[in-house]
DNA sequence: AATTTTCTTGACATAATTGATCAAAAGAGG
DNA sequence: CCTCTTTTGATCAATTATGTCAAGAAAATT
């Protein structure tokens, strides 16, 4: 028995990224430089970029002097962006996304607590943008 | 990409199940009820049975008359109890379990974003016990 | 135009985890 | 001794997570 409900390595990962994106912010930086600073597999990590550029938080550009650069500023992009870019939605119970899927009766009395906690933790992921991290307040 | 940060289907069955033994405090009841009950596959919610007696959340009785009984008081059972009895401890990355898994370097702007993630969630957790879920207030 | 460089894409491989099932063993009670 | 129920361990299939590879496409330089 390990421990759940943690976001996925790739997710880590994709945090550590912005974070070297955010530290290098206005460079454009190779996939290359990223992986070796942040130690994360380097085939790996492109596809954890090619997820960040679809949803918009990153810009990718090819050929020599190409690389990613943030898309946004620093204060906007959060936790939130970033985990759900790579993980998906954040839950502590399926039922909490979609009640559909409470398997049981409309009238379970733990269901309320899951759609709360959601709401308390991507309100809380969402309040920490990268301008915080990126160690300059 | 669907969803990630959940708990188990195990825990989720756990839930149920302790949920049913609240709901039927006092009396010796058989898996075989709480599983037609709660909708869980039979054998699997003998492993789950397993852990929660091994863990002191329930007593278990054998043979004829046999079955399963809450150990504890509605209201000295909580949430966090049931999930980390059989998912283990709760936390959004490995860091804010045990603080050596961070691979990077000891100064990570993000490390106490998920120790303060986790004391939320895990005080949010137990603060709603079974007495709160079984209806009855 | 050719070459180099870098991202892009899709396929693939491997390992770990999860969900689930089964059968034999062990205890309880009549 | 027989029946009922939990206990334990083995096993299995499906899914997910992690990681790798190779061929292709765009950009810049020469």
């Amino acid at each position: 028995m390990s421990c759940i409900m943690q976001i996925t390595r790739q997710a880590d990962y994709a945090i550590r990224c912005v974070l070297y994106l955010a530290e290098n912010e206005g460079k454009i930086t190779m996939a290359k430089e990223i992986a070796r600073a942040k130690r994360i597999p380097r085939d790996f990590l492109s596809k954890i970029l090619q997820k960040l550029t679809r949803v918009g938080l990153v810009r990718s550009y090819r050929g020599i002097k190409g690389g990613f650069q943030l898309a946004r500023r620093l204060e906007e992009i959060n936790l939130l962006d970033v985990i759900q870019a790579i993980d998906g939605p954040v839950a502590f119970n399926r039922c909490a996304i979609n009640k559909r899927l409470c398997t049981l009766s409309n009238s379970c009395s733990v269901h309320p607590v899951w759609v709360e906690m959601r709401k308390e933790m991507e309100g809380r992921l969402s309040r920490i943008n990268f301008k915080m991290l990126s160690n300059r307040i």
